[in-house]
DNA sequence: ATTTGTGCAAAACGTTTGCAAGGCG
DNA sequence: CGCCTTGCAAACGTTTTGCACAAAT
């Protein structure tokens, strides 16, 4: 495992944000400051995820998002469906019915996805103002 | 609105599949017996979708899979990664949970989704058996 | 007759890949 | 030096779209 510019750009750039990020978001912040190409990009990401340093997301917006994971504890996400803004939220329960269900159905579990689509408190605000102008 | 052969051909597909399918899937499975387009599949299941007739499912493999919701309860999915296979469960734990999480965030939720990946009880077999053979 | 829906092909989109060239160990 | 990584461009698979034609109301 040989350790490039690119790998290190785009290391600290994962490392230092603490938000949900794309492929494209990455190869965008970093294309001005390294020589780096989006297969780059995608291929260092995959490698990523194999080896458990970030998470990838599928929130139903046909694209990929990923988040660093090392050594933090899981969570589970709200997707506000007007800004796009994810809220994170843990959940003791979730684990527990988990665990329940596998046992139940001799599932042997990799990871689990819970994901809750709807509208952040800001953008119910806005959605009722539209309704008043309407 | 109209009622065309293509519609209804569609309709009868997937009123009568119990299971979880892609737009390819439906493609495949009519385009013998009606003269049907993908661009209208694709266009047919997004309509059915925003009526909530249909139900849209990412499970991570690069494309959307569907399923047949109208009147059913909802439910979550254990997703195979070895064969593939969906099954689903029932938890009234998860909706307690997604109520909980709702009023603590002030979130209007619209939908959410739970999905657990990893092997099925075959699939385990299977698995310790090639282990074996190594 | 007036919509609205359809098929086709092309385009869009995110992602992966083959290959030759470059750079790390 | 050898092998791994890179960039480029092409390929990929899925989904969307523009447009002219067809069909339902």
């Amino acid at each position: 495992m040989k350790f490039t510019k690119q790998r290190e750009a785009l290391a600290k750039k994962i490392f230092s944000t603490r938000s949900h990020f794309s492929a494209q978001d990455i190869y965008e912040s970093l294309k001005d400051r390294v020589q780096i190409s989006r297969a780059t990009v995608y291929r260092t990401l995959n490698l990523l995820v194999e080896n458990h340093i970030i998470e990838e997301h599928d929130f139903g917006r046909g694209k990929k998002f990923y988040e660093f994971i090392l050594g933090l504890e899981s969570h589970n996400h709200l997707i506000c469906l007007r800004c796009g803004k994810i809220e994170e939220f843990k959940s003791d329960l979730i684990e527990k019915v988990v665990d329940e269900i596998a046992r139940e159905r001799n599932f042997k579990v990799s990871r689990y996805s819970f994901n809750v689509y709807g509208y952040c408190s800001e953008c119910q605000k806005e959605l009722f103002k539209d309704e008043k102008r309407k």
